[in-house]
DNA sequence: CTTTTAATGTGAAAAACATCACAAATCTAT
DNA sequence: ATAGATTTGTGATGTTTTTCACATTAAAAG
C-alpha cells in the first residue's frame, strides 16, 4: 500500500471531522462536504479512501458510521494505545495535562525522569519514575510507543533506552534528528521550528505584496 | 522563489545544525555531513541552498558562518520575533515556559484568556490578559504572530479576532481546520494527529514484518 | 606550474503526489 | 418502470519534489 506521513494525517482529521458531523446528527457524509471541513479536495479524500479500500456508494455518498468505525480501524482506535514518557520537564508536565490524548484513546501509563526530585509526583494518576526502571515497565506493559520530552542533549541516549527496552515508534519534541533501527519509527515536532515556518510565510507575504502594491 | 513547508522545515534543521557543528568548533562544511545531520541527502541541501541562492565553494564546502547568517536572515532570526498567545490553559501554560521560543528569539509578549481567574498570573515575566485586549495589544507592539492554544471550540473565533487584530501567521494547536483570509497562514500542530500518526506506522510495521518473518 | 582529487551547482530524469475528468452506479422523481 | 440527476471510483494527466549524474571549479599534492 502506498501511504505517506501526510496520508495518514488526512486520515486523522477526516475522522476528527466526520466525529464532529456525527455530533451534529449526521449520518451520510459526500466527499466535498468532508474535504472542505479538513481542508483538502473531493478528489483527494476518495483517492485516501479507496487507497484503504474504503469505499461509500455512488450517489449516496459515504455511511458516516461506517467511516468513522474504518478510520478506527486504520489509525488503531480500537484498543487503548498505552505509551510512555520519557522527561516530566515543562513539556512533559503539560503532555501529562493534556486532555487530547485521552480523548482519543491514547494513556500515558507512566512518565519518566532522571531527576529525583520530580520521582512520585503524580499528576492525572501517572507516576513519575526514575528513568533506569523505564526498559522493566515497558517490557512488564507491552508498550511499544513512546513520548520524548527530554532536552535535546539526552534525546538520542534516551530513545536508546526506549527501543532496547522495545518501544517501536516515538514522538519526539526535542529539536535534532534521532537516529534508530530499521523497523522502528520517529516523529519529531519542534515547536520553534514549526513557530519559524509561519513567520517565514509571514516575512515572505509581506514581501510579494510589496511588489504587487 | 519556489519554496514549500518541508523546505522551510529543513532550512530550521540545518541552521540548528550548523549551530551544533560551530558549537564543536568547526569552521567549515560539507553538504553531506550537513545531509546526515539533519537526516536528508547532499543533493537535497545543495538544491536547498541554490533555491536560496546560497553558495559554497567547490572543493571548499561552505563557511559555517556564513551559512547561519544567511539562514538567520531567512527565517527572521535577526530580529526579535514578537509573538502573542491566546489561551492560558494547559497548553498556553507550557508554552509560555518553554525554553526553546526564547532560545531562539521568540518572544511571547502577552497571554490572553476569556477565564478572569487567569488574568494577572505572571509566568516568566508574561502577563495574562483578558481576550478582549487583545487587539489594542497586538494594534500597539505591532504583532503578526499569534499562537493558539484555546479549545477548538473557540479557535476559529479567536483567529477571527487575531486577524481583525493584525495577525497575519498563527501557529495553531486546536484539532480543527481553520479558515483565514488570503495572505494570512495558519499553521497546525495537532499531538494527538501526531501520535496516531506514530501508532500506524508502527502497526504497519508489524503487519510487513509479520508477511517478511 | 601542472596534475590530481574532491566538492559544488544544476539541468535532466525519476519518483511521489495531487488533480482532472468521465464512465459507472444508484438515488429520486415522475 | 424510466429518465434524469448526482456522486463515487479510478485511470490518465499534470505538478511538485527529490534524486541522479556530471561539467565545473577550487584546493591540495607533486
Amino acid at each position: 500500500m502506498h501511504t505517506n506521513k501526510n496520508c495518514i494525517q488526512r486520515m486523522s482529521r477526516y475522522r476528527n471531522a466526520l466525529n464532529r458531523f456525527k455530533g451534529l446528527g449526521f449520518s451520510k457524509i459526500f466527499s466535498n462536504y468532508l474535504a472542505d471541513a479538513v481542508g483538502s479536495t473531493s478528489s483527494q479524500v476518495r483517492k485516501d479512501f479507496s487507497l484503504f479500500g474504503i469505499y461509500g456508494s455512488k450517489r449516496g455518498g459515504y455511511s458516516i458510521d461506517c467511516l468513522i468505525e474504518q478510520l478506527n480501524e486504520i489509525l488503531g482506535k480500537n484498543e487503548l494505545q498505552k505509551v510512555v514518557l520519557a522527561g516530566f520537564g515543562n513539556m512533559g508536565a503539560a503532555l501529562v495535562r493534556y486532555k487530547g490524548f485521552s480523548k482519543e484513546g491514547i494513556s500515558i501509563l507512566a512518565a519518566f525522569d532522571i531527576d529525583p526530585a520530580k520521582y512520585n509526583k503524580r499528576i492525572n494518576n501517572i507516576e513519575v519514575l526514575p528513568l533506569d526502571r523505564l526498559q522493566p515497565f515497558v517490557q512488564e506493559h507491552q508498550i511499544k510507543i513512546g513520548i520524548l520530552g527530554v532536552p535535546e542533549i539526552a534525546a538520542q541516549h534516551v530513545l536508546d533506552l526506549m527501543v532496547a527496552a522495545g518501544i517501536r515508534g516515538v514522538l519526539n519534541f526535542a529539536p535534532i534528528q534521532l537516529k534508530c533501527p530499521a523497523g522502528c519509527v520517529v516523529n519529531s515536532v519542534t515547536l520553534e521550528h514549526e513557530l519559524e515556518n509561519v513567520i517565514y510565510f509571514v516575512n515572505a507575504n509581506e514581501k510579494t505584496e510589496g511588489v504587487a502594491a
